[in-house]
DNA sequence: CGCGTTTACGTCGTTCGTAACGATA
DNA sequence: TATCGTTACGAACGACGTAAACGCG
């Protein structure tokens, strides 16, 4: 048995059990790798494929249970490689980062500008998407780490580690007749106008249609956009009320948008950022996590670094200690 | 990086860093091994040991992650052949147990028999020694399975599957003035007469020692073996009175022995059957766990085979439910 | 000088790519 | 006939073992 062959394995299987693809996705010749599985198989002395004449057709259940040990061998493999390259290639690396919208465009600009300034030699690679895209990212290995919010199911073979919690803000035209009102607006002063907020698909986004239903109310969703860029654009054309997460509300908005505080009227969001649970990750993969989420502390990093069970990282992080993030002003407020 | 230089790498670290005593356990020639070793480290850029001149000196602290990572590797490359032989060899392959004297001898004769019967192509070793002993053997990868009572701290790597509880028992021979007692013997009685049991390295041994000083009394120990047969020999020449354990008393010694039931005096004790964690066992290895404790229900099984922490197997089974050994009469009594 | 490792080198087996062939839809 | 996998073969590479050199105690 040799690596080889459990990576041409493993490639055939990710490419439809497409030898000539999965050769060419190897950079070698399709023989070589239908060779080789051929001297696995033999080794093994059983098949691991069904054949249809002499296509592939299907895994044997068997040779389902040889893949996943498989794939575990490889990850190690990778891992032995990532630990060697923090030893003797500190400072070169990539890092690849799944991330929606919101994340990307108001809260990781800063971060990553920060981790360029200290990994000049790193490259950067930031994949956006939605939650569900982004799983399909994890699956195929595409990404180191996946930023998003709640959607936890959708993630349930990485660690994810809380990193800020956040409110969504209402913003309408300067001078709308919702900026007059003399008392905290409630949900029944929206559900009279036409609101502009994100698609359904967006994670956490149930959650504010669950709160307009506990209340009893039908709320009136004229317009959804996959990011809040394209919302502003349409509250600013006075298309309507709109819903953002907090964090995109930013100072430069203020000039021609009212932000309408709306914290309490939604459940919080927690933010988090996830990576595979088998994975090893890189001094400055744990150094981006810090800087991300710079309310961990040295000791909980520490504890982290040694977490294999999603139980084991929630147990470092009370819900209520995560700083709440806001898009205008201090850029992280103190818990509550 | 290929398997063949991490299996190098292992052996050089079994074999105390002797690279030559390494090449001999390979059935390999020494520069073959050291060059290996060297492409590696080339390879991943890092030194994996320290160097006294020519020897190896250590192992780097990166070297010793890199060490960790690459037994998990070789493990799971085991499980794949592992995994290969169940479907295309079966009824082939050997099976390794590592036990005490008690088990060897009163318990596992009658499940080896049995197991002979249904798998007569297995071949079977048994290594007798001491926990400690066993424990070794573990941990040189050298049983299969391990079956001992207590001592649990011994086998974290293992996962420990309670299979039977058992009772002490005191023999004495016929006609002895223990056995005129009109009451229920105590452990009062006991501290008049020189015992005859166990070393106190057997496990358990110390809870034996701690039941008679919580009743603030001091045995009096007069001569200890490792082997219940050697203590009912010095039994039956009047030196003592002997504590064995209830499977050791079989239905042979009551001919010229007298069986006291201890029931209560002494704390029940459980006896298991442990296999390493990270080890995927063979079909017919299973099928020994359940000659071994046949109390396991079908169903039981099934999740045991799924079950990677000590917690999952503990909660399979409640102490309770244990069904308890005796060496005459029934072999196995139901639950209490 | 013995022990253990590294270097050097010739042999042998394996892998790889190209090309031709076979089977299937 | 187009697609996909297998077989065949020569070239290149890598692993292995023997022999010799080197370094340390």
């Amino acid at each position: 048995m040799k690596l080889q062959q459990l990576k041409y394995l493993l490639a055939i299987v990710d490419n439809g059990l497409n030898i000539t693809a999965a050769a060419e996705r190897l950079y070698t010749s399709q023989p070589g790798v239908s060779k080789q599985l051929k001297l696995l198989e033999e080794e093994l002395g059983m098949q691991l494929f069904t054949r249809k004449g002499k296509s592939l057709g299907g895994i044997t259940p068997a040779g389902e249970r040889v893949i996943e040990r498989a794939r575990v061998i490889m990850q190690e493999v990778e891992n032995i490689r990532s630990l060697a390259s923090d030893y003797y290639e500190e400072g070169t690396g990539s890092l690849s980062i799944g991330t929606t919208h919101t994340q990307a465009r108001y809260v990781l600009p800063e971060i990553i500008a920060e981790f360029r300034k200290r990994f000049p030699n790193i490259s950067l690679n930031l994949h956006q998407g939605t939650s569900e895209q982004i799983a399909d990212m994890v699956k195929a290995n595409k990404i180191d780490f996946a930023i998003a919010t709640g959607a936890s199911e959708l993630f349930s073979s990485l660690l994810l580690v809380p990193s800020y919690r956040w409110d969504r803000q209402i913003i309408v035209p300067k001078g709308h007749e919702l900026t007059q009102l003399d008392r905290k607006i409630t949900l029944h002063d929206l559900v009279d106008y036409p609101l502009v907020t994100y698609v359904f698909s967006f994670s956490g986004q149930s959650s504010l249609k669950r709160a307009f239903a506990d209340e009893g109310l039908e709320p009136n969703v004229g317009f959804t956009a996959r990011d809040a860029d394209v919302i502003k654009t349409y509250v600013r054309m006075g298309l309507g009320v709109g819903i953002v997460a907090s964090m995109a509300a930013d100072c430069a908005d203020r000039k021609d948008l009212q932000i309408i505080d709306a914290e309490g009227l939604f459940p919080r969001s927690t933010t988090w950022i996830g990576y595979r649970k088998d994975a090893l990750l890189r001094k400055y993969m744990f150094d981006f996590i810090q800087l991300f989420a710079p309310h961990i502390s040295g000791r909980q990093m520490d504890l982290l670094r040694r977490a294999t069970s999603q139980d084991a990282v929630d147990s470092l992080f009370a819900e209520a200690e995560l700083p709440l993030r806001d898009g205008c002003g201090d850029k992280i407020t103190a818990a509550a």
